[in-house]
DNA sequence: GGTGTGACTTGACCCCAATCTT
DNA sequence: AAGATTGGGGTCAAGTCACACC
C-alpha cells in the first residue's frame, strides 16, 4: 500500500441554526489513501466516501479506523566508559549501572542553576538513593560530597564531538532519523495518512518543573513497554512490542484521539501520543473552537450587560461570579482551577486569586479606583497590571476583601466549575477560556484594521501585522525571557543600519553629481547615469527602511512572545483574509508548519472574512 | 457540592540545523 | 571554511474542562 504525501485538504461544511447563532459542522477531508489502480480501487474509494458521509454522527466516536506502529522507546542506557570516574568524598567510587544512570542525569545538568537549589538536590538525592545498592547507600550519605565533574566533562566532550562530526556522519544520522520518522511518525486514521505529533516516549531524566516547584529534581523513570497502553482499531495491524516484552494493554477506544498513553510517575498524570496539528482531527477541533468564539461575539454585549447587572446582586456568590467574569473578559485572565497544594508550583488564575494578589487604590495619580494585580500565572509567569475599574467593581472588591487574610481566596464563593456552569447556561459551549480566544481574535482584527495603511510597503505591512499580533500577546500576557543575545543582535542590526545610512548618503551624493553632470552635458550617457543612480538610491532607501522596520519590530518584541497567540488564540482566517486583501505573501505571516496547521483556514477564508 | 480522573489545549524554553557573515 | 546568528521544531510541563462517582 502506498500513500499520497501532498496535502490537499478539502472541506465540506454545513450551517446549523441553533439559538439564533450559526453553527458549522466541520467536515475536513485531507488526502485520501491512494490504493491500487483500477476498478477495485474505484469501488473502494466509493465505499470510503459513502462511509465518510455518515461518519461523525452523534455517538461521540472520533474515528473508525486507526492503525499505527506504536511509540519509539527511549534508547537503553549506555554505561559510561571506564575512564570516567565518580568520586565520593574525594575517593573513587564505582557505581552500579542503575545508580550510575541516575547520577548521569544530574551530571548532565550540572551547569544549570537549578542543580544548586536545595529542593532540587534534596529530591534528586532521595530518588537517587532508591536506585543504589545497599553498599552504595551505606557509602553515599551526603550529596554535597558527590563529585560529578568527570561525568559532566565527559558529556560536554561528547556533545562537542557530535558537533565536530564529518558531513558524512551527520548525513547518516539525518537519514536514520528520517527513516524513523517515516516508520513511526505517521498513522492511518479513517483513510487518511496523518502525521503523529510526538511519537517518541519521553526519556528518563530529572524532573524540572517551572517556577518554584516542590518536585523539582525527582527522578522521571524510564517508560517500558509494560507501562504503555496502545490504542488502535481492532481490525488494524497492531503495533508490536520489542522482542521479549509486552504492552500493558492494547485497547480499541474510538471515543478518544490518542494512539499511545502511559502514566508518568511525578504527578501520576497520563501522557499521550496524539496527532500533529495538521491532522484532520486537530483541525476540526481548532475550527470548532473559533466558531464558538464567534458565537460569543454575537452575544457578548448581552453577557456584559448581564454581569454588570450582577455586580448589584444581593447574593455574594453572584457578585463574585460577575466580578471574576469581568476580569476574565477585560483582562483575558485564565479560569484558574484549584491546585493541590504542595504538588505543584504556587500559581493562580482568576478564580483562584488570593487577597495578596491584588491591591486597591481609591486614587492613583490622576485615576480613580485602580486595581493592581501581581501574581504568578501559568508556568509561573508573573502577571502585573494596574487597571482602573468601575466604581461598582471596586466597591465589590473591597467587600470581598473584608476580614480576610492575605492567603485567603479573593472569590471564596466561586470556582471554575461554578463559573463554567453559569457560562454554559448563557451560551451553548461557553467556558472561561472562550473569552480569551474571543478577545484575542477580535483584538487582532481590530488592530489590523487600525494599523494597516493601504499604501505602505510590504515590510511596513508586516510590521503592522506583528504589532497587531503583539497587542494580543500583551493582552494574553505571553512573555518571554529577553533572548540572551538580544543586546548584541540589536547592536549588530544598528551597525547595519548605520552602514546603510552612510551608503545612502554617499549614493545620494553620487546622484546629485550625476544630475549636475547631465545638466552640463545633456548627453545620453549622463542621462543613463542619473537613472542608474536614482534607482540605486531607491533600492538603498528600501533596504534601509526594511532594516529599520526589523529593528523596531525586534525591539518591541524583546520580552513578548508572539508564537503562542498566533498558534492558539488567533482565528487564522483573520490573518488569511488580511494577507489576501493586501497581497502580502502568505509565507511572511505563516511558515511551513503554520501553513499546514492552518490549511483549513487558508482554503476557506477570502479577503472579506469577518471574525 | 466535592473529589478524582482523563483527555485535550496551551505554554515557555531549549537545541540544532540552516543560513548568514567574516 | 569557520564562526555567529536565528528561526523553527521539539520537548514536556502546566493549564482547562468534562464527567463519573459519592
Amino acid at each position: 500500500m502506498h500513500f499520497f504525501n501532498e496535502s490537499d485538504p478539502r472541506y465540506i461544511f454545513f450551517h446549523v441554526s441553533s439559538d439564533g447563532c450559526i453553527l458549522f459542522r466541520f467536515e475536513y477531508k485531507p488526502k485520501k489513501i491512494k490504493t491500487e489502480n483500477g476498478k477495485k480501487a474505484k469501488k473502494r474509494k466509493q465505499e470510503y466516501e459513502d462511509e465518510e458521509e455518515e461518519e461523525r454522527s452523534t455517538d461521540g466516536s472520533k474515528w473508525k479506523f486507526l492503525e499505527h506502529k506504536g511509540p519509539v522507546l527511549a534508547p537503553p542506557y549506555e554505561p559510561l566508559p571506564g575512564h570516567v570516574r565518580f568520586f565520593y568524598d574525594g575517593k573513587l567510587l564505582r557505581l552500579s549501572a542503575p545508580a550510575e544512570e541516575v547520577a548521569t542525569f544530574f551530571a548532565k545538568m550540572l551547569d544549570h542553576e537549578y542543580t544548586t537549589k536545595e529542593m532540587f538536590r534534596k529530591n534528586f538525592y532521595k530518588d537517587w538513593r532508591k536506585e543504589m545498592t545497599s553498599e552504595e547507600k551505606s557509602k553515599i550519605t551526603d550529596i554535597n560530597k558527590c563529585n560529578f565533574t568527570e561525568m559532566s566533562e565527559y558529556f560536554k566532550a561528547q556533545s562537542e564531538a557530535r558537533k565536530q562530526m564529518s558531513k558524512d556522519e551527520k548525513l547518516k544520522i539525518k537519514e536514520e532519523n528520517e527513516r524513523i520518522l517515516q516508520e513511526y511518525g505517521f498513522c492511518v486514521m479513517d483513510n487518511h495518512k496523518e502525521r503523529i505529533g510526538n511519537f517518541r516516549i519521553e526519556p528518563p531524566g530529572l524532573f524540572r518543573g517551572r517556577g518554584d516547584h516542590p518536585k523539582m529534581g525527582m527522578l522521571k523513570r524510564r517508560i517500558r513497554p509494560e507501562d504503555i497502553i496502545i490504542n488502535c482499531s481492532k481490525d488494524s495491524k497492531h503495533p508490536k512490542p520489542p522482542q521479549g516484552t509486552r504492552w500493558k494493554e492494547v485497547r480499541h477506544d474510538n471515543k478518544v484521539t490518542w494512539l499511545v498513553s502511559w502514566t508518568e510517575n511525578i504527578q501520576g498524570s497520563i501522557k499521550y501520543i496524539m496527532l500533529n496539528p495538521s491532522s484532520r482531527i486537530k483541525g476540526e477541533k481548532d475550527w470548532q473552537k473559533y466558531e464558538t468564539a464567534r458565537r460569543l461575539k454575537k452575544c457578548v454585549e448581552r453577557l456584559r450587560a448581564q454581569y454588570r447587572e450582577d455586580w448589584k446582586s444581593k447574593e455574594m456568590r453572584v457578585r463574585q461570579r460577575a466580578v471574576a467574569l469581568y476580569f476574565i473578559d477585560k483582562l483575558a485572565l485564565r479560569a484558574g482551577n484549584e491546585k493541590e497544594e504542595g504538588e505543584t508550583a504556587d500559581t493562580v488564575g482568576c478564580c483562584s486569586l488570593r487577597v495578596e494578589h491584588i491591591k486597591l487604590y481609591p486614587k492613583m495619580d490622576d485615576q480613580e479606583y485602580v486595581v493592581e494585580f501581581d501574581f504568578l500565572g501559568k508556568d509561573s509567569i508573573r502577571y502585573y497590571n494596574k487597571m482602573p475599574v468601575e466604581k461598582r467593581v471596586f466597591k465589590n472588591l473591597q467587600l470581598f476583601l473584608e476580614n480576610k487574610q492575605p492567603e485567603d481566596d479573593l472569590f471564596d464563593r466561586l470556582n471554575t466549575s461554578i463559573l463554567n456552569k453559569h457560562l454554559q447556561e448563557l451560551m451553548d459551549g461557553l467556558t472561561a477560556k472562550v473569552f480569551r480566544t474571543y478577545n484575542a481574535s477580535i483584538t487582532l482584527q481590530q488592530q489590523l484594521k487600525e494599523l494597516t495603511s493601504p499604501d505602505e510597503s510590504i515590510p511596513a505591512k508586516i510590521l503592522s501585522y506583528n504589532r497587531a499580533n503583539r497587542a494580543v500577546a500583551i493582552l494574553c500576557n505571553h512573555q518571554r525571557a529577553a533572548p540572551k543575545t538580544f543586546e548584541k543582535s540589536m547592536q549588530n542590526l544598528q551597525t547595519k543600519i548605520d552602514e546603510k545610512q552612510k551608503q545612502l548618503s554617499a549614493t545620494r551624493k553620487q546622484l546629485k553629481g550625476a544630475k549636475t553632470e547631465h545638466k552640463a552635458s545633456h548627453d545620453d550617457r549622463s542621462k543613463k547615469m542619473v537613472e542608474v543612480k536614482r534607482k540605486a538610491v531607491q533600492r538603498i532607501e528600501e533596504q534601509l527602511m526594511k532594516l529599520q522596520m526589523q529593528a523596531t519590530d525586534r525591539e518591541e518584541n524583546k520580552q513578548i512572545a508572539l508564537g503562542t497567540s498566533k498558534l492558539n488564540y488567533l482565528d487564522p482566517r483573520i490573518s488569511v483574509a488580511w494577507v489576501k486583501k493586501w497581497d502580502v505573501p502568505m509565507e511572511k505571516i505563516y511558515n511551513k508548519t503554520q501553513r499546514e496547521k492552518f490549511a483549513w483556514a487558508i482554503d476557506m477564508a477570502e479577503e472579506d472574512y469577518e471574525f
